[in-house]
DNA sequence: CTCGCATCCTAGAGGCTCTAGGTATAAGCT
DNA sequence: AGCTTATACCTAGAGCCTCTAGGATGCGAG
């Protein structure tokens, strides 16, 4: 018979494309195996086990995610550029709810391949490069890409659990939010007393 | 033999205590059932399906977090509040991932049974409460209940998916986000254009 | 005491993950 | 071209899972 041609990459592919259709927690060995032609077991040549493959879709889609924000930031600063990087993220999940959903598990992933994936990195070094223009300094700096990362992900994460199904659109919010954002990043606040 | 003298709630609460241990995707209907000294036949007596379980889990949980969040924002006001709601919040992630972990999923769940459950209109309340003491109105009201809960929610899920690994630690940017938020709830942005 | 019913059971179909071991195809070597 | 080797894919099967159908039994109501 002819070989199928499999990689990890294509049954990686094939799980997120699955997980982007019917949902993270329908992505199973049997299903990927039906969509590439092949027998479940030959999936395990390629993949260690089913967590292994759900880790390597949420690296994947770790690492789309920041192509595009670096793509949707490129050239711009200020406000221009939280509004690109924002945006960006929010898309991305929109259209790709599966992958993105993946990337929510506390990833028991082989350490050695999650350090040769470049999205992590990558992905803060360009969130701080989006931040420069706020003239922020550290420990502020970490804590300000934290509190955005969390608004980010709270955000689509509720959109997508439908915790916003009333009432006003999340679109409006969502712009009034990174109206907020932006006020409060060029309006940092001093350490409080009590901080420790 | 004896009865075990199950009910909807004494599954629901296996279940709950079940994810807190080992994590919400290793619920199973059979290890709930080993866990109440019964066949896993039995469960669905009381129950239609695992992923109704995990509908009435993540119920359990949006009525557990609403109730720790208003005993801790009893009589207090202002950033008092704020930073007691914040703190409910995030600690009852901390003491039961699993359960919490189940609020995140998009509930398919019985519209009925959703409706007759306490938790969600009761935590819309509390959250307006909270923030009367900063003189919002609306539409500006629903557009920070978004934030917040966005931010609370994307934090917790962040630390609890290891997102915050290295270096600072998760607590100093968490009261450094809750001082962030306050300042932005006393100075709330007025509309921009290109809002729409 | 007995009747009715909800509760719990056994049996079993079908899908899932993953391992062990076999077959055959493609690539490399002469 | 023929031969060899590695490996991509296969079959078979163990074991766990969900969920249904139908039978038995303990409990409350009369």
């Amino acid at each position: 018979m002819a070989r199928a041609g499999l990689t990890v990459e294509r049954v990686t592919i094939a799980g997120a494309a699955l997980a982007d259709e019917v949902g993270l927690d329908r992505v199973t060995m049997s299903q990927v195996a039906r969509r590439l032609g092949v027998k479940d077991a030959s999936l395990y040549t390629h993949v260690r086990s089913l967590e292994d493959l759900r880790g390597r879709i949420a690296l994947l889609a770790a690492d789309e995610k920041t192509i595009r924000i670096a793509e949707a930031t490129a050239g711009r600063s200020g406000k221009d550029a939280l509004v690109a990087f924002a945006n960006a993220w929010r898309e991305y999940a929109h259209q790709h709810p599966g992958r993105y959903m993946a990337t929510q598990t506390p990833l028991q992933i082989d350490p050695e391949l999650a350090a040769q994936a470049p999205g992590p990195r990558r992905a803060v070094e360009l969130t701080y490069g989006m931040l420069r223009g706020y003239g922020l300094a550290e420990p502020d700096l970490t804590d300000a890409v934290r509190l955005l990362r969390s608004t980010f992900h709270g955000f689509v994460a509720l959109e997508a659990a439908g915790g916003f199904a009333h009432e006003r659109s999340p679109q409006h919010s969502w712009v009034r939010a990174l109206d907020a954002l932006h006020a409060l990043l060029e309006n940092w606040p001093p350490l409080q007393e009590g901080d420790s």
